[in-house]
RNA sequence: GGCGGAGUAGCUCAGCCAGGCAGAGCAAGCGGCUCAUAAUCGCUGUGUCGCCGGUUCAAGUCCGGCCUCCGCUACCA
């Protein structure tokens, strides 16, 4: 674990393509393994942080019917939207895809074809619900009618709102389609099954060694699970998906697989088409086959099954690793999810996020209005890190203006302008003395400090650490009052400066992971050129000719290194504008009016 | 129904796994400073740790029960 140039892989998860996403979703599964990443490429390990867009299933097709065009055109714009985003928010993906390229579906296909040879994978008749106007396979979701039990007349397919109770929804009364009303036939149809119950052992095992290193919710929840693991219907009866590659099926425009099935492959077929696309068409393996590879998987905690049990499960059965054993696919042996790493739920002013209700911020609305950086900070330091966490813009606003503005921005505008005005460029250090000395070595040992927590996700308890080390910087320009000694001390006042700018520094490169873009402008003010923490850009590419789409890439080996780093005497120094803009009270009621208006 | 989480200062939360004088930030009050975005620095007060019981020399922490709120519940993704 504590050798250098350890391999990690960073796997937020998939966001679907079925609308914008809003600042819940990317406070879950994205920023906090942006933070993740980025201080792992600064330690000096080798991330490959790699994700996409996930395309397929019934609510893409359905809102495609809805708006009249085909779930490609909607999964095209969408994932344009959703990659625009996730770049705007400084991302640092490796490689940001989507499931509908050639590639995802051949992995896919390659991943479940192992799978059935190993015998994992068996095909079975069930009844199950479909639309008699489209063929295709109804959710129980998107089923509702009367409640068998209790009567209420709009139980859900799957459960019933009003009293709780689980249902199957052939046992509705007057079951409707929620998509249009109409009523749902219940028909014997051939589907491929899972065999989860296969990997109860396997999994077991694989995660009672995880005791102890898991956040326990997790760990908990997935043994738990356990119990009553059942086989899985992997297909549907749907034209938008990966075709299945049995004979007799291949062809068939009726049956897919199963959404869950392929967005999780995704993990895998990102990683291939990144290393093809490096050139090294091998080079994915150095993070899936190497024995001391690490993984990190990242996602809210209404995901952590398909994490912490079905995608375990499938790479362990690829593998031939299940209770039944088998031999490795093509591929050879993949490594199982080193971490899952979920996070709870955000809220939203004590609602829960709903883009129908328009209890909704989304990304691009956000980054409009205000900076990333007060964003990703609101999201380090108060995000549902354990818990529900309540987002509400009265404590945006404070988070912004008395914290990060006042402390962190003030520190950096008081000492640069100060430094600026007085002697204009970085001044070398004189006579340091004991207090000096002392504030120093206090930054130095913040690196540790900051790294402890920031290495186990603990996304809080890790900025406090590094805004600690920003109070500790005002704190002794106050104690040590250079403005006072412009007449009587100049030569005193210089290392004075020169501390304060040395603590700007080595804070800067403390908050990167949380920062980056401010990071970067900090670094620029102190002389640094060239990119200090790298950043996505948008590439146009396809595969052999075919459509284009855009990708999130990046070269992020650049200056950034987690390590106290000297600045350097003589370095010119201009008076900055300030780092974050300070918000209005306004700011609030605008926002809750907002809210409120539809 | 099952599973899980939460309830600690005015606010947001940490502390609980491995029991040892109740903490942080913000807000509030007073004072200092004037380099800085009215920012900053110092000092000050604040708690039935949801309720009841148990174990213990000692319980916010462990055990049992209860109350309230929230989430998840796999064929929505």
């Amino acid at each position: 674990m504590s050798s250098p140039n350890r391999s990690i892989l960073a796997a937020p998860a998939w966001p679907y393509a079925n609308g914008p996403r809003h600042i819940g979703h990317v406070s879950g599964f994205g920023l906090p393994c942006d933070m993740f990443s980025r201080y792992q490429r600064m330690a000096g390990n080798r991330v490959l942080m790699v994700s996409g867009t996930d395309e397929h299933g019934t609510p893409i097709q359905v809102q495609a019917d809805a708006e009249g065009v085909t779930a490609r055109e909607l999964a095209d714009r969408y994932n344009r939207v959703i990659a625009n985003d996730l770049t705007n928010l400084g991302m640092s993906y490796d490689l940001f895809t989507r499931t509908t390229t050639r590639n995802h579906y051949a992995t896919t296909q390659e991943i479940f074809t192992g799978l059935y040879d190993n015998g994992y994978i068996f095909a079975r008749t069930a009844m199950g619900a479909i639309s008699p106007s489209t063929g295709r396979t109804l959710p129980d979701r998107y089923i509702e009618g009367t409640c068998p039990i209790c009567g209420y007349d709009s139980a859900r397919g799957d459960q019933c709102d009003n009293c709780g109770n689980q249902l199957d929804p052939i046992d509705l009364i007057n079951p409707r389609s929620r998509i249009n009303g109409e009523t749902p036939e219940f028909i014997e149809t051939e589907h491929f099954f899972f065999d989860l119950p296969a990997f109860t052992e396997t999994l077991g095992s694989w995660l009672q060694s995880k005791s102890g290193q898991w956040r326990p919710n997790v760990l908990k929840f997935s043994l738990n699970l356990l119990d009553g693991l059942k086989p899985r219907a992997i297909t549907r009866d749907l034209d938008w998906g990966v075709p299945v590659p049995m004979d007799g099926w291949r062809d068939r425009p009726d049956k897919r697989i199963y959404v869950w099935f392929d967005a999780v492959i995704g993990y895998l077929s990102a990683s291939i088409e990144w290393a093809r696309r490096s050139g090294d068409p091998d080079a994915w393996r150095a993070w899936w086959q190497a024995p001391d590879a690490e993984s990190y998987y990242f996602m809210g905690k209404d995901n952590i099954v398909f994490h912490s049990e079905i995608w375990p499960a499938m790479l362990f059965g690829y593998s031939g690793q299940g209770d039944r054993g088998g031999k490795p696919g093509s591929l050879g042996e993949l490594n199982r999810p080193t971490e899952v790493v979920s996070s709870e739920y955000l809220t939203m002013e004590g609602r829960k996020f709903s883009s129908s209700r328009n209890v909704v911020i989304y990304v691009r609305d956000f980054l409009d209005r205000y900076d990333v950086d007060a964003l990703r900070y609101y999201v380090a330091v108060a995000g549902p890190e354990s818990q529900d966490t309540d987002f509400t813009w009265a404590e945006f606003v404070r988070r912004n203006n008395d914290e990060l503005v006042a402390n962190w921005g003030n520190l950096v505008n008081r000492s640069v302008s100060f430094a600026a005005r007085n002697i204009g460029s970085i001044p070398p250090p004189g006579a340091l003395t004991t207090a000096d000395n002392e504030i120093l070595a206090r930054s130095k040992e913040a690196f540790a400090q900051v790294a402890e927590p920031l290495s186990r996700c603990r996304f809080k308890a890790a900025t406090a650490a590094a805004m600690r080390t920003t109070a500790d910087a005002n704190k002794y320009l106050s104690d040590h009052a250079p403005w006072k000694l412009r007449e009587s001390d100049p030569e005193r006042m210089r290392t004075i400066c020169h501390v304060a700018l040395q603590l700007v520094n080595d804070a800067k490169t403390l908050l990167s992971p949380f920062l980056p873009h401010s990071s970067q402008r900090v670094y620029e003010m102190l002389g640094g050129t060239g990119e200090w923490s790298g950043m996505p850009r948008i590439d146009e590419v396809d595969e052999d000719g075919g459509p284009s789409y855009p990708v999130i890439t990046g070269d992020y080996n650049v200056a950034a290194r987690w390590e106290h780093t000297p600045i350097r005497p003589g370095t010119p120094l201009a008076v900055p504008t300030p780092l974050f803009a300070k918000l209005a009270p306004s700011v609030v009621d605008e926002e809750l009016a907002r809210l409120e208006k539809a």
